[in-house]
DNA sequence: AAGGCTCCTGAGAGCGCTCTCACGGATATT
DNA sequence: AATATCCGTGAGAGCGCTCTCAGGAGCCTT
C-alpha cells in the first residue's frame, strides 16, 4: 500500500552524515554543527521522513501515548451531559501540546478490564482513568505494578493513587450556603449514586451545608439521571411537602426535580428552590433556568494530563489535586 | 519503574524451546504440537509475558491501531448531543473485537492537521475520519497516500472516500411525507449548515419530500445548535406565518423551535407541527415529547470499523454504506 | 528398502531506531 | 610545546519481535 517510507538511514546517506547524527538531528539533540543540522533538516523535508515510532519506543521504552480508559458504566451515566466529552477534549488538548496519543478503551466486560491491565502495562505511559465507580478491581490491579495511573475523580477505594478532581465537597456546601443565605428552611438534596465519588462527596457537602446551619438533612438518592431526579423529587415531596429548597447533586436530576415539582403545583423558586450541580447546557435552557454549581471538566482532563507527565518526568508525587467549582446564579435560586 | 517485562527470549527458556516456537504458540499460528503448545501457555502465564507491541509492529510493519480522528469544529457542535459519544462507543466496542486499539485524534489547528496528517502515515494502520465539515483539505491529504481513510458522513468535497452514512436524505424525507400524510399543507424547514453533509443531506430530503407532494419548499437555516433552531423558527414564523409544520434538522434545533413557537402563542402540534432529526435524549423529555427522526450513531461507528476491516483484509472496496434512520412517533407530529 | 512427504522445530537475519563509546581535530591549560 | 579538555561525528551494538529457511524425525509411497 504504502510505497515504502525513508528510514533514518536514507536521511543520513542524502545529507552525507551517519545515522547517529541523522537522528540527533532529529531529534533536537545538541552537538551538532549548524551546517549539518540544516543538511539533515533538507533531507528531511525532501524526503518527507516521518520517525518510525514502533523503532523508536523499542529503545526507549517510551510510547509516547497515555491510555484514557473509561468504565463503560461511567460513560453510560455521563453518556447525555457533556462532561465525558468535555474531559476528553481537555486531555486531548493538553496531550497535543506534549505531542503525546491518546488511546481511548472502555471497560465495559471482565474481559475488556483484563484487555486494559494487559495492554496498559506495555503499550503506554501511563494511565488516566475515568471510571469513578465504586471498588473497581481496576484501581488495585493498575496501582500494583505497570505505568503509573492518575484518577479523574477520588478514587472511593484501593491503594491511594494520583488523582485529580473536582471540588464537589465545596461546590455541594455553597450551593446550601447559598439556599440558607436565601431564607431558606427546609432544605433537601438529591443525592447521586453511593458508588461514585461524586455521588459521594456531593452529599458530604450537602451535609457540611446543613450542620453548619442546624438544618436537617433531607436526603433522597438518585443515580444522576433526570428520570431518577424526578422520582426522588416525588418521594421528598411526598415525605416533606413542606420542603422550600432542593439541591440536586446533578443538573439532570435537578431537571427531573423541577418537572416534578411542576407537576405537584409548586412554583420554582417561589414555593421551592432548586439549585443542580454540573452546569451542562440544558440547565441554561430548563424552564426556569437552573441555578447550578458550575464544575471545570475540561480543566479536569488538562490537569489529569499535567499532572500524569510530572509524575512520569520524575518528580516527587503530587498531592491530589482540587479544581474549584463554581455557584452559577439563575433562575431557580 | 517496571521491574523489567519479560520477554519472548525468557518464555522459550523457561518452556524448553526456541523463541521461533514461543512466538509461534502466542500468536496462535499452527504448526506446533500439542505438548509444546501447553509449556509455552505455562510459561506464559507464569511470567505475566505481555508482547512488546513496538517491537512487534517493527517487524510486522501494522500497529494494530487505528485512529478516529475529530475537527474540532465537528466536537462542537455535537458536543451537547450524544451523536459524538455514541459514535466511539460503536468504534472502541467494534475495534475490541478485533483487539486493536483506537487513537483519537482532534484536529482544530492547522498545525493540529498537519500533526495528524504526519502522525497517520507511520502510526496507525487506518483513519476513521469524523470532520464532516465542508472542504477539510485533511481529506485529499489523507486520501492521497497513508493510511486507509473511512469517513463518517459521506464527503462533500474531494477525493471519493470509503465512507459509511446515515440515511439522512430519506430520513428527511420521511419525515416529510408523514407531515404530508398527517395533512399539514405549509411545510417549512429549519436546515443545517450547509458545509457538512447531514445539513445538506436533510435539505435535500425535504425538498424531495416537498416536491414530492407539490408543496412548496420555506427553508431556514441554523448551525444544529437550540438556540438557532429557536432564531430560525422566528425568521420563519415572521414570513410565514400561516406555516403548520416544521421539520427541524436536529432536535436542538427543533428544541428551540418548540420555544419560539410557545413564545409565539402556536400550540404543538394543533397549530405547527414538528419533527426533529438524531432521536437525542433530551427529545424525549422535550414539551411536549419531541417526534423525530432516530439515526443509529453507535452503528454508525461500528459500521465504520468494519468497513475499515474489511479493507485492511484486502478485500474489494466497499460501496458506501447507508444506514437506515427511523421516525420515531411522539406528540409533536 | 529407498526415496519422497509432511510435520515440527530451531537458527538467524533483520525491522528502524537510539545511545554508548571511541576517535580525530580544535581549543584551552600548564 | 606538551598535555588535557571539549566538541562533533561515526561505528556498532542492541531493543524484542517475526518470519524465512533449513533440517531432522516420522510417515507413506512404490
Amino acid at each position: 500500500m504504502t510505497p515504502h517510507r525513508p528510514t533514518l538511514e536514507q536521511v543520513a546517506k542524502l545529507a552525507g552524515v551517519s545515522r547517529a547524527t541523522a537522528s540527533r538531528v532529529v531529534n533536537g539533540a545538541g552537538g551538532v554543527s549548524a551546517g549539518v543540522r540544516e543538511a539533515v533538516r533538507t533531507a528531511v523535508d525532501s524526503l518527507g521522513y516521518v520517525p518510525n515510532p514502533a523503532a523508536r519506543s523499542l529503545v526507549t521504552r517510551r510510547t509516547d501515548s497515555i491510555a484514557l480508559v473509561v468504565s463503560e458504566p461511567t460513560a453510560q451515566v455521563f453518556g447525555d451531559d457533556p462532561f465525558f466529552i468535555d474531559v476528553v477534549r481537555g486531555v486531548s488538548a493538553e496531550l497535543e501540546i506534549g505531542d503525546k496519543q491518546l488511546v481511548l478503551m472502555t471497560t465495559d466486560t471482565p474481559a475488556g478490564r483484563d484487555r486494559v491491565q494487559r495492554f496498559t502495562s506495555v503499550h503506554v505511559d501511563g494511565v488516566l482513568l475515568l471510571s469513578c465507580h465504586g471498588n473497581d478491581p481496576l484501581y488495585s490491579a493498575l496501582g500494583k505494578q505497570g505505568p503509573p495511573v492518575v484518577c479523574g475523580g477520588r478514587p472511593l477505594f484501593g491503594p491511594a493513587l494520583a488523582y485529580v478532581d473536582v471540588d464537589n465537597v465545596g461546590g455541594a456546601r455553597s450551593a446550601v450556603e447559598y439556599l440558607v443565605g436565601a431564607g431558606r428552611r427546609r432544605i433537601a438534596t438529591i443525592a447521586g449514586p453511593q458508588d461514585m465519588n461524586a455521588g459521594v462527596d456531593r452529599l458530604i457537602g450537602y451535609r457540611e451545608g446543613t450542620a453548619a446551619a442546624d438544618r436537617r438533612a433531607i436526603v433522597a438518592y438518585g443515580d444522576f439521571s433526570r428520570d431518577s431526579g424526578e422520582r426522588a423529587m416525588q418521594s421528598l415531596l411526598a415525605d416533606e411537602p413542606e420542603l422550600d429548597a432542593v439541591f440536586a447533586a446533578s443538573d439532570l436530576m435537578a431537571i427531573g426535580a423541577l418537572a416534578a415539582l411542576r407537576n405537584s403545583g409548586r412554583r420554582v423558586p417561589d414555593d421551592v428552590a432548586v439549585v443542580g450541580f454540573d452546569d451542562i447546557e440544558q440547565a441554561r435552557y430548563a424552564e426556569p433556568p437552573l441555578t447550578t454549581v458550575q464544575q471545570p471538566s475540561p480543566l479536569l482532563g488538562r490537569e489529569m494530563v499535567r499532572m500524569m507527565q510530572r509524575i512520569l518526568a520524575g518528580e516527587q508525587p503530587d498531592s491530589p489535586k482540587t479544581l474549584p467549582t463554581q455557584l452559577v446564579l439563575r433562575s431557580t435560586a
